[in-house]
RNA sequence: GGCGGCGUAGCUCAGCUGGUAAGAGCGCACGGCUCAUAAUCGUGAGGUCGCGGGUUCGAGUCCCGCCGCCGCUACCA
């Protein structure tokens, strides 16, 4: 059985949920269950960042404790996944103890392998920002932001030494040329690596709110630096090894376009120095742009994915996330545009496909289904449209995907109009035509489940079949001719409603 | 400043190593149909492929310059 671990990044609980996480979480599931379905042994991790000073603050001016403070809004990222219907494997919280176990277990690995070390870092710090700058940043030395001047901050502190991994960074990106896809953001590692690396400081001693450092307890992780090492915390790292070879370094992540450094450089480097693989693929994808501008937790422009739940239906919004962003570059996120697809794919193609179907099948067979014939003139455009679905999906494509499987919803929609069944007489010919819609459909409701698994279901249960898509063997129930009809049609409500 | 990307029909975008008459979806217009969620099917619109040069028998597709937008250029979740 092959094994497939896809990640999401851990969401900062700073943030509230928003559409861009649901973004990223989704394609994640997709993925996920796609490769359920072809068999293979999948874990999906996702889970919450909590450490660090932003965190130390807010719960400092609410009055509450820290931990408590990360329990409530950690859970709101638990509570969109449950109504997004994410199926992840595990949620992965930085303050778990299983956590903090493995950084400390990972960390100290490096450490002794003489990787960290202790420096002091020198730095410019405004404190209207509350952050720090670099002298190529600043200007004159003054904020560019306050224009006030920049404070000199000296800090002692770890290091890991990432300079010295510079060069079997190069030889691994020479070796793994699509090991970070887009090859856009490839490059852009690449040329950064290949530019010079220099040690970067790992640990903090102005607050505590974070993992201690096991060698000396005066300092605290630096949030980033702790928070990659979820990623084999939750596979097991030095403490399920069964687990943890099964799924490492085979593992996928996907990221948002502004943390590739973190991912691509630092992260290979850290593996690198514990003495571990890097992850195998790393998937870089854009923004979701509202009017041009970034959805993020700064802007005003925030989405809530589940207002758009309750506005559109689950699978349709799951539908339209995932075929409206193409995974990769940055795309225009609207809602006249979510519309439109949800009236044009959704409910004017796919759903009402079925309807007509159904009502044909009833006006003209008695509501109960013909078998579909063997050699169907839909049948070769199926298989294509089935192996292009399958390429796609494995190409992490999932919008391609999708795009496949419409075109046999559009090509099932002139097979009708062209043969006209409501007008002919009851008899082989058109129980020849209904089986063989009713295939199509069927054979669609399988490749679409990733994304609408509820709608596969109900479309399944429309057409008479009893079909456990989590117990299937694909390869065998996605040829053409299964549908053996014989069964009552069930006549319902359309499947997805037209939004005004 | 350095490196890289983008600018193609009203909208969102495909167009790999240059070569059948510039494409898709949506929207729009007209026509057909009436099984279906005013859904579906067909036809169409006539876009200087950012601007100006160049290479070539032939260039969105290569080269040069220009204009506009964007990303990366180290510690922001």
């Amino acid at each position: 059985m092959k094994s497939f671990c896809v990640t999401t990044p851990i969401y900062y609980v700073n943030d509230a949920p928003h559409v861009g996480h649901a973004y990223t979480t989704l394609h994640a599931d997709v993925f996920a269950r796609w490769h359920r379905l072809m068999g293979d042994e999948v874990f999906f991790l996702t889970g919450t960042d909590e450490h660090g000073l932003k965190i130390a603050e807010a719960a400092e001016k609410q009055g509450v404790d820290p931990q408590a403070l990360t329990d409530v809004t950690s859970q709101r990222f638990k509570d969109v996944w449950a109504k997004l219907l994410i199926q992840y494997d595990d949620f992965i919280r930085t303050t778990d103890e299983r956590h903090i176990k493995a950084v400390k277990a990972f960390t100290k690995k490096i450490y002794d392998s003489g990787y960290i070390v202790k420096d002091t870092w020198e730095g410019l710090y405004c404190i209207s920002c509350e952050s720090n700058y670099t002298e190529a940043e600043s200007e004159n030395g003054l904020c560019p932001i306050h224009k006030r001047k920049l404070e000199s901050v000296k800090e002692d502190n770890y290091f890991f030494k990432l300079s010295e991994f510079e060069d079997r960074l190069i030889k691994y990106y020479s070796e793994n040329p699509k090991w970070i896809e887009p090859e856009t953001k490839y490059n852009e590692a690449f040329s950064f690596i290949k530019s010079g690396l220099k040690d970067i400081s790992i640990t903090r001693s102005s607050f505590d709110w974070g993992i201690s450092v096991p060698w000396d307890e005066t300092q605290v992780f630096y949030v980033w630096f702790e928070a990659l090492i979820n990623y084999v915390t939750a596979l097991g790292y030095e403490s399920d090894s069964s687990r943890f070879s099964n799924f490492w370094p085979n593992t996928v992540h996907l990221i948002g376009k502004e943390i590739t450094r973190f991912h691509c450089v630092w992260w290979p480097a850290m593996c690198m120095a514990a003495g571990i693989d890097p992850p195998s693929k790393i998937l870089v994808h854009g923004w979701l742009l509202v009017k041009g501008e970034k959805m993020s937790k700064s802007g005003l422009n925030k989405i809530d994915p589940s207002e758009l739940v309750d506005e559109f239906g689950l699978d349709q919004f799951r539908y339209l996330l995932i075929k409206g962003s193409p995974f990769g570059p940055d795309s225009e996120f609207s809602y006249e545009e979510l519309k439109r697809r949800n009236n044009s794919d959704l409910a004017n193609n796919l759903g009402n496909l079925l309807s007509r179907v159904v009502a044909v099948v009833h006006s003209k067979c008695d509501g109960i289904s013909p078998k579909c014939s063997s050699d169907s003139e839909l049948k070769q455009d199926v298989e294509d449209a089935v192996e292009a679905a399958v390429l796609s999906w494995n190409n992490f494509a999932p919008a391609d995907a999708l795009e496949a499987v419409w075109n046999m919803i559009k090509r099932t929609n002139f097979y009708l109009e062209k043969y006209e069944p409501w007008k002919l007489e009851p008899g082989d010919r058109i129980n020849a035509i209904m089986g063989d819609s009713l295939e199509v459909l069927r054979i669609v409701s399988i490749l679409i489940s990733p994304v609408m698994p509820t709608a596969a279901c109900d479309m399944l249960r429309r057409i008479g079949l009893k079909i456990d898509l989590k117990n299937v063997d694909f390869n065998e129930e996605i040829r053409w001719g299964q549908y053996l009809g014989g069964v009552p049609v069930i006549k319902d409500v359309p499947l997805f409603a037209r939004i005004k």
